[in-house]
DNA sequence: GTCCATGTTCTTTA
DNA sequence: CTAAAGAACATGGA
């Protein structure tokens, strides 16, 4: 559920509740959900205060009062919503953080599949530029290095960080490309166009509150709605709302790909 | 029971 | 070295 737009809107609706909130009590209710194994996450958050939170990928990074920094990972099915403590908890909330100011409250990690978590440690290495600031110039660049397609490029962390299915498809439909195109073999003007489509679509998904297929809510526990203006994301067999052909699906690098056979080539 | 899922990482294979 | 393909992780919905 959460890739660039959705983690977005998590940071920017989780912010005006913690910026500034002590750290009063943590619970986690299961260990394994934290980097490094066996880490002490209750002695490290314990009495500290969070000074900011940000975006970084699909990253949600909290600066604490001390200068130490971690991030929440929200997985595929992972939910970060602040809520009143007397509140009812739903099943896999794996950790809870009450806070003071500006106003009591908790902070709940949800996460039933267990593919995000809590990381207390703080490597880039391995994430490349953010699509939202990345210039056409050093996306051709690192686009005509690699041959493969374009559709297992635009999802590799490394390469550019933030996208996920959803956006990809979104974007390669709205630059006009086909999926399968070589990424080394498109022409400067193409990864413009491709550049500016990333952009463009992730801003009206931020816009949107990100997309809501499931299991995604932002911090106040509300839905978001580009979902309903996908393209081509979920659409496979529906009428192009360019040139009303069929959208066609088919897996590419592990992940169902849907695209317009006409619109993209 | 089956298949599929917004993510990441590791292994195998070529 | 590159990259494709597959599996793994774990849960739940259709």
């Amino acid at each position: 559920m959460p890739e660039l737009p959705e983690v977005q809107h998590v940071v920017d609706t989780l912010r005006p509740h913690v910026v500034g909130a002590r750290i009063d009590s943590v619970r986690l209710n299961r260990r394994d959900i934290v980097q490094p194994a066996g880490f002490n996450l209750r002695g490290a958050l314990s009495g500290k205060s969070i000074i900011d939170i940000s975006r970084r990928a699909k990253r949600i990074v909290f600066l604490l009062d001390n200068g130490q920094t971690f991030y929440i990972h929200l997985g595929m099915t992972g939910r970060l919503v602040v809520i009143q403590p007397d509140v009812p908890k739903p099943r896999h909330t794996h950790l809870t953080i009450d806070i003071d100011r500006p106003v009591i409250s908790q902070i709940r990690f949800t996460d039933p599949r267990r593919f995000g978590g809590v990381f207390w440690m703080n490597d880039e290495s391995s994430l490349g530029p953010e699509p939202l600031t990345i210039s056409p110039r050093e996306l051709v660049q690192r686009l005509t290095k690699t041959k493969r397609v374009i559709k297992s490029a635009l999802l590799d962390q490394k390469l550019i960080a933030g996208l996920g299915n959803i956006y990809v498809d979104e974007s390669l439909f709205d630059a006009g490309i086909h999926p399968e195109r070589n990424s080394n073999e498109l022409s400067p003007d193409e990864i413009g166009r491709l550049c500016r489509s990333i952009k463009r679509v992730l801003k009206k998904a931020i816009v949107s509150g990100g997309s809501s297929l499931r299991d995604y809510v932002d911090a106040n526990g509300n839905r978001g709605s580009f979902q309903k203006l996908h393209r081509v994301y979920g659409r496979s067999g529906e009428a192009c709302v360019k040139c009303r052909s069929t959208i066609v699906s088919k897996v590419l690098g592990g992940r169902t790909t849907a695209f317009c056979e006409k619109c993209q080539s």
